[in-house]
DNA sequence: TACCCGTGGGG
DNA sequence: TCCCCAAGGGT
């Protein structure tokens, strides 16, 4: 299977361009943290503007959180840019302005779980390195295990799945890597999964046994509408549109709902994604 | 381990 | 319209 999609993935990768030969690892972690649940056609132009602007981790380590949260602009989970500037900050004053190769170390940094200290590794650093996200596991349970979906994650099981199927060698293992999320996300997708045009098929074990539905659990559907999540979005917009400290009533006009409105604006104040000033007006951090 | 954390495009 | 979700991480 590994061969299979180390011969398909170089002519049918979309040319993304933090995939771009001269991208530094840097880049690479940058667009790690935003592809976090943030679909890839919103984050190319952001992703573009903050290289530009932010080279490497000194440079967005300079910059202060208000301004980082602006040019995250409405990427979603605004936590993540906090966290990345917080990592920036980490990787200039710790490793020389370098980003590390090695999981562990990459782990030990803000905003950085198994799957970005991984990706870092393989795509920014062309190491072999198991990178299992949303993508793999899909491919993983259908080729591999002939089944329809991969259920609950099973860590260390997921691990050693993509783990035997990596070729010896770092370049080989860092393309299929990248060829097993491409093939994820493009081909074998959740839905309406295109087996046609799939390296993999006469491989693959779901197909062989004829598509079996998947009958596992599924993970919840959260809602959004009328939630916190929602509710500090609207809060957050009215900082990052304004150009300095808001009056609290410009803040009561984002949400009805007092109660919430303050149980929100508060959170917000604790996570570091809003201050209030000395004249009881609001703003993004400084 | 569930649950929380934003946003907007597509079926 | 409404629902699903898209390269996760932290707690």
């Amino acid at each position: 299977m590994a061969a299979l999609v180390l011969d398909w993935y170089p002519a049918a990768a979309r040319d993304l361009p933090w995939r771009r030969a001269d991208t530094t690892p840097w880049g690479v972690l940058v667009s790690e943290f935003m592809l976090q649940q943030t679909p890839v056609a919103r984050v190319e132009p952001v992703w573009t503007e903050w290289l530009a602007r932010w080279p490497a981790p000194s440079a967005m380590a300079a910059a202060s959180r208000a301004e980082v949260l602006r040019a995250w602009g409405k990427l979603g989970y605004p936590r993540r840019a906090l966290r990345l500037h917080e990592t920036a900050g980490v990787i200039a004053s710790e490793h020389g302005d370098v980003v590390p190769s090695d999981v562990e170390a990459l782990e030990a940094l803000p905003g950085i779980g198994s799957y970005t200290a991984r990706a870092v590794a393989a795509f920014g650093y062309g190491r072999r390195c198991p990178v299992v996200d949303t993508n793999v596991r899909r491919v993983v349970a259908r080729a591999v295990h002939g089944r329809g979906d991969a259920g609950p994650a099973r860590t260390a099981a997921d691990l050693a799945d993509v783990d035997a199927l990596l070729p010896p060698d770092d370049h080989s293992a860092a393309v299929v890597s990248a060829g097993l999320m491409e093939l994820g996300a493009v081909v074998c997708t959740a839905r309406a999964p295109r087996c046609g045009i799939c390296p993999v098929r006469e491989e693959c074990a779901w197909r062989a046994a004829g598509r079996p539905e998947y009958t596992g659990p599924r993970r919840p559907v959260q809602g959004f509408a009328g939630t916190d999540r929602q509710v500090r979005g609207r809060l957050l917009d009215v900082l990052r549109g304004a150009d300095g400290p808001v009056e609290r009533a410009a803040l009561d006009a984002a949400w009805d709902d007092a109660a919430q409105r303050d149980r929100c604006l508060d959170s917000l104040l604790v996570d570091g994604l809003a201050e209030q000033h000395d004249d009881g007006r609001f703003a993004l951090p400084a």
